[in-house]
Parts: structure tokens; C-alpha cells; sequence
DNA sequence: CCTAGCATGTAAGCCGTTACATGATTGG
DNA sequence: CCAATCATGTAACGGCTTACATGCTAGG
């Protein structure tokens, strides 16, 4: 349901081609938005029969050739309806938890094991969201923001709080399951 | 994928009901489980054709007739095998986070507005949760906790971690954007 | 030579949502 | 009398995953 928005977003930024919207889902924004790549071409062809997107198709040499999506009109006003309404509930799904409730299936070691497999993902990602923030804002830029800037910065953050939260979890579930 | 375990991690616990199982969805677990009273029903049926649950029909004279469902030896081992699988990687969905990159259709008064309804969920989340720990557990009690108890208190424990980091982040969130 | 990156898709099938559907009993 | 609780589903549709599919160029 919201795929469609996130690439509407994406494109309105700038006009862009599958790959690239691809390699946001990949890189950028993948830590709060996950879609494979069949998916994203399939709603870019979607996108586009319904006339929210535009596609010229660009020529390379040395390259494939690609396709340039854009914005429309229409689809720019379906972005802002949606920025509009309510926010729908969050549909949580922590497998790792789930698990936590066979106590009589999975023993205790093997549970921890995954526990701090967790951790370490969670420790890695931490690591590269404190490398960029260190790297891309000095505490001299932070006082003068743009716009836009500002509210990268803050979407960071929240990967960060919730890494750590996550972190902070695993620490104490390792230790009371031990003790 | 995970439906499929996680209504074998219930029954196996006990036997149980298509409505218990729901029951379970909405109160219990729904903070780190979603799914609808279809679904369960939908998945119930395919649980039973595969042979890993069986179904009682058992009458009832003052309330309509239920459906008792019980795992069987074969969805044991099934649910036995998935536990000790790698977990998969967590797919991200923040609708919250898509909406802050649209700087320039989404005004910031607008933005805060659902910041805030957000940071007002999480808080009432919250203060459930907290509710629970304190009337469920005591000091006392948590020195000596069965096996099971264990792990339902760690489980706690991270819908209390994942909402406060929530509610630090709509913080610092509103105060960046208004500043 | 082989790997990684560039660049695009189709098809089948399962997962999940939305809409529709019924009907009894209990408590305010 | 009305709402909530108990109790179960079906059908249609759309979202998402998994598997399959192609082909060129640059760099180590």
C-alpha cells in the first residue's frame, strides 16, 4: 500500500531510474524502508500506467540503457493527500521475540546464540549510522541546517535510538537468561 | 512465512481456539505480532490440511460451538526445525521516516502534528507496559523466575526499550524541526 | 579470466488486507 | 433496546517473495 508512496517521494526529490531508486532501498533509506528490486520495477511500470510518473528513455553508449522516471502533476498530489492523512497503526513483527516463548523447543544456548547474532547486526549498523553523522556533520553545520537537512539528520537519529535500544535489549536478556 | 510458527508456538503451548489465538493477537503478544482474525482462520485451515494441528469440535450450549485445536508430533518438529533456522533480516516499514524526506509538501506544523500523535501512542504503549511489570512482578518475585516467566519479562522488556526510544526520538525530533 | 557493477524485467505463487457474512447471549 | 462478547468463516484482490532471465563493460 505504501511502496508507492515511498517511490513517489523518491522521484519527486529527483527524477530517477529504477536502478538508482533501487540503490536508495539498498543504501540510503534502507534502514526504515525495505523493497527488493522486482517489487520496485513492478510499481515503477504500475506508477506509470496510472499516469504518476512519466518515463523517457535515455540512450547510453558504454552503458544499458535506462529510463528516467519524473514526477507528475497528478502524481505529486496524490504524495501530498497522503502526507495528509492519519499515520496507520504499526503492524510489529519481532521474530526473535516469538522465539523467546518455546522455552520447552529451544534451549537456552541456542536462543543466546541468536540473541547476540542480533546484537552484532545491530552493533555493525550502529557503528556506520555514528561513522556518517561524525563524517557528514560537524557540530558547526549542525547549528545552520536546511530544511531537508534537518530532517535527514533526524531520521538518522532514529536509527540510531533504535539500534541501541536494540543493543540495550540484548545485553539484558543475555544476562538474565544466564543467571 | 511466520504465521505459520508463531500460531504453532501458541497452540503448542496449549491447546486452543481459533478466538483464543486472536485473544492472543490483540492483547498479549500484539506488540510484537500483528495479524487479523482472518488470517488466523485462513491459516488454521492450512495448518490442519498439512497435518500439523488437529481440530475438537467442541459443543457449547450458552455460547456458539468452538473449534479446539491441538499440535500434533509432526507440527512440533516443524516448529522445532524453524526455531534453530538463522533469523531472516529484519524489513524496515517507518511511514514516519518516508514522510520527513518530503521537505516540500508536507508543511512543518503538519509534520509535528503527527510526530506528536505518534509520541502519544507510544507513551499510553508505555505506560501499560510498566503497569503490567510492576502489578505482574515484584522484586521478590523476580529473583526466582521459572524458565518460561523469564523470557515473557525479557520480552516485556523490549516493548518498554523500542517505545521509550521512540519517545526520546518525537522529542528531539520537534525540538530540531522548531528550532 | 572472473567478478562486480550497470540496467532491465516476467511469472508463479503465497501472504495479507478489505469487504462481506451470520447469529446467539449477556450486561448496562 | 443496544452494544459488546463469543465464535466462525468465504471471496476477491492486491502486495510481496522466489525463481527465472538477459547482456554489456571495466578493473583486478
Amino acid at each position: 500500500m505504501s511502496l508507492k508512496y515511498v517511490i513517489l517521494t523518491l522521484i519527486n526529490q529527483a527524477p530517477s531510474t529504477g536502478y538508482e531508486i533501487n540503490k536508495s532501498f539498498e543504501k540510503k533509506i534502507g534502514y526504515f524502508w525495505h523493497a527488493s528490486h522486482q517489487q520496485v520495477y513492478q510499481e515503477l511500470a504500475k506508477l506509470k500506467k496510472t499516469e504518476m510518473l512519466t518515463c523517457e528513455h535515455a540512450p547510453q553508449t558504454d552503458k544499458p540503457d535506462k529510463k528516467v522516471y519524473s514526477i507528475t502533476v497528478k502524481g505529486r498530489d496524490e504524495l501530498k493527500k497522503w502526507l495528509h492523512q492519519p499515520l496507520p497503526d504499526k503492524k510489529y513483527k519481532d521474530i526473535l521475540l516469538v522465539r523467546l516463548l518455546s522455552a520447552d523447543l529451544l534451549p537456552i544456548d541456542t536462543l543466546c546464540e541468536q540473541i547476540k547474532e542480533t546484537a552484532e547486526f545491530e552493533q555493525r549498523r550502529l557503528g556506520e549510522f555514528l561513522h556518517i553523522q561524525k563524517n557528514c556533520y560537524s557540530d558547526e553545520q549542525k547549528k545552520h541546517l536546511s530544511d531537508l537537512d534537518k530532517r535527514l539528520f533526524i531520521n538518522m537519529k532514529k536509527g540510531i535510538l533504535l539500534a541501541e535500544a536494540e543493543i540495550t535489549w540484548a545485553k539484558e536478556a543475555l544476562e538474565t537468561l544466564q543467571s
